[in-house]
DNA sequence: AGTCAATCTCTACAATTGTCGATGTTAAAA
DNA sequence: TTTTAACATCGACAATTGTAGAGATTGACT
């Protein structure tokens, strides 16, 4: 399956939230650009088309509708080809970048070292 | 600057090479998909007007172009981008499914451990 | 010098993507 | 029960993208 960016920022919504109905997606991607009702339903129509979202059931009208497809499964051929495509299939690169750019917090990086010692051994 | 999928697998060859010609690109990315030299060198052209590729001398007739943009220019904003959508913006969730899904080898793990440590303290 | 194969240039076109308006329909408010 | 505000449906369109053929040009070989 192959979703567009804007596509895919609509089922990042959908995942996050289990089910959602159009008007409540719109309302959130509202809050960072402005884009029309019909657009982001034209988004889930064909994200409906493309058997990412299913239609649950209604409120009134109002359809609700959920992931058809799981988030995980996604991302894995994602990860590969972002990998490929920016970082010419080296993904000590990437660590290194997200490393080096502060692109992670403290945190972050206490976190990263728990789990890389428990890989490790 | 925005390029398209193909357009930056274009570029990230001339990255690598520093300089090619079209009938070489085409070669090299014809190991892995068909596509004929048309194709490709359109690409190559529209990265040309894109000013991401520049002429820079000639064998023959045929043209030398080099990179007009440095890979670092572009990785930055695409690897926000790709955490906004593939991982909701949390880079955890990234470093995570690098070490869980076998994306890193022994060897990439054991540098990650070597900077993750010289990072910390 | 003439031919040819490689390369460039130009043009085209269908599919996808982001964008939206017009129009239909109905749940809910008056 | 009539009106209306929300939603849905459908169709449209320009820009981008992947794809490639036609034809011009020229370096190289005979």
């Amino acid at each position: 399956m192959k979703l567009s960016e804007f596509e895919l920022e609509v089922m990042t919504l959908f995942w996050k939230d289990k089910s959602s109905t159009a008007p409540e997606i719109h309302r959130k991607i509202s809050k960072n650009k402005k884009v029309t009702y019909s657009t982001v339903k034209t988004i889930i129509d064909r994200l409906e088309q493309k058997s990412a979202l299913k239609r649950v059931k209604n409120f009134g009208r109002t359809i609700v509708y959920s992931p058809a497809v799981k988030q995980e499964e996604l991302r894995k051929p994602l990860i590969k080809k972002f990998i490929d495509k920016v970082f010419s299939g080296n993904p000590r690169l990437l660590i290194n970048h997200l490393l080096e750019e502060d692109q992670l917090s403290k945190e972050d990086i206490e976190y990263l070292k728990t789990i890389i010692n428990k890989k490790g051994k």
